[in-house]
Parts: C-alpha cells; structure tokens; sequence
DNA sequence: CGACGCGTTGAATGTTGTCAAACCGAGTGG
DNA sequence: CCACTCGGTTTGACAACATTCAACGCGTCG
C-alpha cells in the first residue's frame, strides 16, 4: 500500500520515503500528520515544465519527492545563472520568502514530483509547533551555507576544483538517499553544470575528458562512475 | 537624551537610529520593545575584534549599529573567503543557526557597535508575535538572495563589473542610511574586496586605477568619490 | 632610522574563454 | 531504409583576461 511508483500522488509524509530528509525529519509522528494536512502534491512534472517561475506570486516553497529540479535567475541583461539542483529529500523556492513574487524560476529536469507546501501555512503552523519553526530557519541556514560554500568554490578553485566538488556533493547526496555515492546519472545537462559553476560548456567537457584521462572517471554522455574516490577528493582540494 | 554617541551602548530599539532599517521595521512600537528586551549591547569593538569566532557555540544573531563587520569563513586548506560586509542596521550571524557552532568568523573593520540577539530568546518571542517571526523569514530568504546574486556576480562577471557592482551596492545601502552615494570611505581593505570578489589585490588595485583614469571614480585609499555614477552602472553591468 | 603593512605598477605566465568544426544519437520525413 | 536535421557534446587553435612574481612607494610605528 505504501510501496507506490515514487512520482504517485497519494503518498503522505508519514509514509514517504524522504520523510528521513525532508521536512519531517524534525517532528514527531502527530505533528508529521499535522504537517501532511498542509501539503499539496500534483500530478508529476514532465522534464522542462515549471514548478514556479520569475515574477510568479509567491505562496509555497517545495519539497522534490522524485526526479530533480534546477533553480536559476535571470539578470537585467538577460543572463542566466542556475542557482541550485535539488534531489528528493530538499527543499527549494526558499528565495521567494522575502518577496511578494519569485525571482527565480524553478523548472524539472527529468520527471518529477513535487509537493507544495504553502509558506502562509506553514507560518501559521509554525506558531504552534515550534520544532517546525526551528527546523525552517535551519533550513533556511543551510541554503545560506550551502550558497557561501558555492561563493567560496567560484571565488577560489579551478575548474577542475568546482567541477570534483559539484561530483561529489551530489555523490554525497545520493550517498543520503541510500544511493549509489559511485554510479549515478547526472540529470543535468553540461551547460548547466558550466552556468552552476561560472564556467563554459567547453571547459566542463574537458574537464570530464581530464578525469577519464587518469582514471578518475568513467563517463558515458550522462552516467557517471567515480573510479577513485580519493583521487577526486583530492581533486577538489577542498 | 537621544542624541548620544552612536557607538553608545545606552540605546533601545524605539531610538535607535536604524530602527527604520534593522529588525523594529517590520514591527508596532509596543512590539520593539518587546523586542528590545532581549537585545543584548555589549561595549563597541574596536578593529580586528571579533563579534564570534569559527567553532564558537552558536548563541545569538547580531545587527551592527555603527562601524562595520567583515564575516568569513575558512575552508580544510586555511583559504579564506569573505562571506559579506555589513553596514549599520544589517543582520549577519545567520549561517550559525543550522548547526550548533559558529562555522564562519565576524570581526570589525573598523570600531563598531554591535546589538547582539539572542536566537533561542528570539524564537520564542517569534511564537507570539507573528510579524517578527515573519520578518525573520524575509531577513534570512535576503541573506540568501544576495548571496545568489554574488554567486551570479562571481560566475558571469569581469573584475571590472565585480568592483563597479561592489561600489555600487555599498553606495546604495549608504543611500539608505542618508548618507551620500557618492562620497564614502570603504571600510574594507584591497585585500577583502579582492577576497570577497574572487580577484587579487592587483588586479583590484589595477581596476581601481582604470576607473580613475576614466574620469569614473577619485579615488584617495580608501576614501571614494564616484564621479559618474551612470558611468558606474554601466560597468557594473547587471 | 628601519621594519612593516598596505597599496600600486610592470612584465611574464597560464588558465579559461572564444570561435570554429566535427561528432553522436535521436527523431523525422522522404 | 536512408538522408536529414537538431540538440547536446567534444576537440582544437587562438586570444584574452586575470594571476603570479617582483619591485617600489608611502605612511605608521616601534
């Protein structure tokens, strides 16, 4: 009954299996239900459609339960910069909080389910359940760390440093979800990982033929196979 | 009786002179004071001392209410990135909230006052009064929007647009607090701004230079006048 | 006075970007 | 079935911008 296909609508949080990751890891079973009675979930995202985007009205953030999404902002120019990739188990739209309406755009890579929590909601909810205000400004703290680490890696590493890194967070991530940490399938294209890390396609590309190179990689168009760990750890230098 | 030296610790909240900046703007005046009993003002600080320290128990959030801060953050190797300046009436301290201890540094660049709030007691004030709460949300969701704007800067722009834009962005929080836009000392020294930039002290040395030589900034150590401020955004390019 | 921190400038080096071409797989239509 | 296009990726040659290394100026402080 609670084994479905994992972009199903009719999962709860009590029962979903990113429960461990996700919102409900700070409350207790009760609260979880309270928690669940706010949640929306729609039908899955197909590869390239929107979970928000910019100028939207800002109302919910969101919880990926399967696939992935990417974030970005677009400046007055025009220019693109992807701003974050979420796997299931994280929450995202965090940086239309202090606004009326999205400055960002949030868009899937592949298939993907989604639950909307309603920020007004929340709030409310917050006003009872403390541990969930807690755990939302610690949310909130960890999406600031993690964009300061990011400034640290585009202010400070090479390609090939911001490029390791970015392979071994999301190993790390995968690691998380009872993932292989070794092989996995990059959903995100390399112009998106070159956006994401201030760099250009070319240079990612080559980047990856480096690794293959000296055996740090095995790397067939998106699937990725880390063949030494250490190495790229090294690599990272971080 | 208002009217004191601004590093003065004798100060509430309802006279503070960035009230109409810091946390009491989003709040009813019997609320600031509910609010200014926690706050906790402590002597000023002189340069080079430290508000909080790398691995220090994470306690409190802190708002400057003269002077300015530099926080940073140090990676496995000992590198160093600064992580923001901030000027009076702005928070900082929010990264620590996600983990028990402090994992960046916050030190005066200059001597400044500094009003220290302590998070637990700031929670559950946050229970009662549905707009701090709110504000503290909106406050953490900038702190991540200027990051990701920093992250764009440091990803898609020249050591030109990154200066431009750093100039620009202080002139504009001058601006706020009713100073000039186009006179102002920088607190910061070529190193920090190098840091924060993701450049080196050259090369930020040498855009300095040029903007000079271009009739765009006068520039005498650390104090700036902008001389053409279309001429600024320009550059800046964002 | 000399040492030191900080900032500026110059010359050489190097990493990454730019431009161009080619490849590959998937999908389409003749 | 094959030729075709198209998006995404790879590779090469070259140029550009920022870094590195070095020297020097300037003001402060012991």
């Amino acid at each position: 009954m609670s084994q479905r296909c994992p972009h199903s609508v009719e999962i709860n949080c009590r029962d979903c299996r990113m429960n461990a990751l996700c919102l409900p890891i700070a409350l207790e079973l009760d609260e979880v239900d309270r928690l669940n009675d706010i949640v929306q979930r729609g039908r899955p995202l197909h590869k390239d459609n929107y979970v928000y985007n910019c100028g939207d009205e800002f109302r919910s953030v969101y919880a990926v339960r399967s696939g992935s999404i990417k974030t970005y902002s677009v400046n007055d120019q025009g220019v693109e910069q992807v701003t974050g990739f979420y796997l299931p188990g994280e929450i995202f739209g965090m940086d239309g909080i202090a606004h009326t309406h999205h400055i960002s755009s949030a868009v899937a890579l592949e298939t993907a389910a989604i639950c909307e929590i309603p920020f007004g909601r929340m709030e409310e909810l917050s006003m009872t359940l403390p541990s969930l205000q807690r755990h939302f400004f610690k949310l909130m703290s960890k999406e600031i760390t993690s964009d300061q680490q990011l400034i640290a890696l585009l202010s400070k590493n090479s390609a090939e440093e911001r490029v390791a890194t970015l392979l071994l967070s999301i190993s790390a991530r995968n690691a998380k979800r009872s993932l292989s940490n070794v092989r996995f399938r990059l959903p995100m294209s390399r112009a998106d990982i070159g956006n994401y890390l201030g760099l250009t396609v070319e240079t990612v590309s080559r980047v990856f033929s480096r690794f293959q190179k000296q055996n740090i990689l095995a790397v067939d168009k998106k699937e990725i196979e880390i063949l030494d760990v250490p190495g790229l750890q090294q690599l990272s230098n971080t």
